[in-house]
DNA sequence: CTCGGTACTTACCAAAAGGTAAGTACCCCA
DNA sequence: TGGGGTACTTACCTTTTGGTAAGTACCGAG
């Protein structure tokens, strides 16, 4: 132990699967890791704008510890390190579909609200 | 502005779900009215084992803010106040189903990998 | 022979999140 | 008259989280 259970006893199944994706970018790191299958370190800090190095494989080791993803390194120089997710880190974001799409909507429903006051500012006599 | 949008802008939505559901006890607050449909200020607390009145009403204030329940006073003594989803609290409530539905599997992966360990430890002789 | 690229680690610091304990103001029950 | 229940707020403190900057070790290009 001391690995991977990090918190609990979760309360819900919500519990169990929130305080694995929380933090900064584990979202986005999933997304990346679904959207091109296999990634190097130095692709995931490029396509994640605004994470430090520190962050980025902090989230991976605890990630990988969680068993959402595999890393494989392969014995050249310069080194090369290889990111991907695992059966159950696809089925995470599978699952996390339902709620990006709560997500847009949120977006877009924080737009509209903006456009309606920038158009109550814009047009102030009718 | 000031209020609903504390974080942002979003690269997907998964942050901008993320962002409203992060913090200690808002998946149980968002379980517990979804169960009972309106609920007090003191069931809640009740409902939620550990929680300081101080987070509750953090929380509250900021799910409120966030459009994803409602908070409703009666005027009387002892004062009254209700809590309820709103239409998007719901919404946000059903995206978390498969979330959930996860969670419960990993609870359960994590159990029988413990459940191993105690046999392997219990049986040391075949 | 210095710069940039590989994938990190480490030390230190700032900000955010969360916990504890007390105070508020009013009521009912014993 | 004292204790408990209603729903909070406030001040203070600790823990957690994340950011910055530097160091490591090796290579190829210019």
């Amino acid at each position: 132990m001391a690995k991977a259970p990090r918190n609990g006893p979760y309360i819900c199944g919500i519990d169990a699967a929130l305080d694995v994706v929380s933090g900064k970018w584990k979202g986005l790191i999933l997304w990346e890791l679904d959207e091109h299958g296999v990634r190097r370190f130095a692709e995931l800090r490029r396509g994640l704008p605004g994470v430090s190095e520190k962050m980025l494989t902090q989230h991976l080791r605890e990630m990988e510890a969680d068993g959402l993803l595999t890393r494989r390194v392969h014995a050249e120089v310069p080194p090369r390190v290889e990111y991907s997710l695992t059966e159950h880190g696809a089925a995470l974001n599978a699952a996390l579909a339902p709620l990006g799409a709560w997500g847009v909507d949120r977006i877009r429903r924080e737009r509209s609200e903006l456009v309606e006051h920038r158009d109550a500012a814009a047009l102030p006599r009718p």
